[in-house]
DNA sequence: CGCATTTGACCTGCGC
DNA sequence: GCGCAGGTCAAATGCG
């Protein structure tokens, strides 16, 4: 199975998985993070149909101001992404009730995903992400303007936002047409193409520079939330990456990506600077201390 | 008034 | 074939 590291936040895919979504609220990657974890898994429906679904546990605190009626009530992260909520249905063993959500960024759009709270740790949320988006990048980013924010759009007003997370793609999908319907950039077919692929045509020339983004002091050490996962210090062993801090966007700066659907890449080039600082700033205390 | 949410009914697939 | 459980639909309701 392939793990890697999407918008902050871990994705691992496998096909057909034998766990249920409440398994996998039962038994997550017990050794990732506490903060984000990722794993897979199928639904009833899916293992009938083969299809993948990326699955995303969530700490709620990413999504507090998100919205939230009642305590029952599962509110879904923020991604960047319009959801417009279907159905919600009690699960069998689970305390708590899980929310069906459809894409509402596009018309049309298939995306579909699945919000419950976690058995084994009521503070974090399982989000089941099914089916792909047919369209770019979404219109939800005006929603803002909207009289009425949808649940994601609501989120996205909140600091620390949890990132985007790209979703899964069925099998009977027709990926053809879907790489019609995406711009050059905003490659999500992560089942066909690996990170290395995708971004290999890529220099360092070709790179965002840390430094054109006057934001990023500010963003860097006081308002981001540091996340650490085993998993990314695994992927780092075998990348030569030097870096494993994991950080949450806030919806500002997540929009400045709004063309890339992943940022693994992108991720590395901010840890650099992080690293950059961080190492200037241990030698100035050095120098200064010292 | 338009849109999102709620919620009971209905549909579908699987296991027995 | 039947029952169960998950997933979806759609009318009712709420909100701004």
């Amino acid at each position: 199975m392939g793990s890697r590291f999407i918008n902050n936040q871990f994705v691992s895919e496998v096909e057909d998985a034998e766990n249920s979504p409440e398994n996998s609220a039962d038994s997550p990657t017990s050794a990732m993070s506490n903060d984000t974890k990722m794993t897979f898994t199928s639904s009833p429906r899916t293992s009938r149909r083969a299809i993948q679904k990326r699955v995303v546990s969530v700490p709620i605190k990413d999504v507090e101001g998100s919205r939230l009626k009642g305590d029952h009530m599962s509110a879904p992260p923020s991604d960047s992404w319009a959801w417009r909520k279907y159905g919600q249905k009690p699960i069998k063993g689970s305390p708590y009730p899980r929310g069906y959500y459809r894409c509402s960024s596009s018309k049309g759009c298939p995306a579909r995903k699945q919000v419950e709270r976690s058995r084994q740790d009521p503070n974090m949320l399982v989000v089941t992400y099914s089916s792909e988006h047919n369209h770019p990048w979404p219109a939800s980013r005006n929603h803002h303007n909207h009289r009425h924010k949808t649940s994601a759009a609501a989120a996205m007003t909140t600091r620390n936002t949890t990132p985007s997370v790209s979703e899964e793609e069925e099998e009977d999908q027709d990926q053809d047409q879907d790489q019609d319907q995406k711009e050059p950039v905003n490659v999500s077919n992560e089942s066909e193409l690996d990170s290395e692929d995708k971004f290999s045509n890529l220099d360092e020339g070709s790179l965002i520079n840390g430094s054109e983004f006057g934001w990023f002091p500010d963003f860097y050490p006081t308002s981001c939330t540091m996340l650490e996962s085993p998993i990314l210090t695994e992927a780092r062993e075998n990348t030569d990456s030097d870096m494993s801090m994991i950080f949450t966007m806030r919806e500002e700066d997540e929009s400045l990506f709004a063309d890339l659907d992943e940022l693994p890449e992108c991720s590395t080039v901010f840890r650099r600077e992080m690293v950059q600082r961080e190492v200037a700033h241990r030698r100035h205390s050095l120098a200064t201390t010292g």
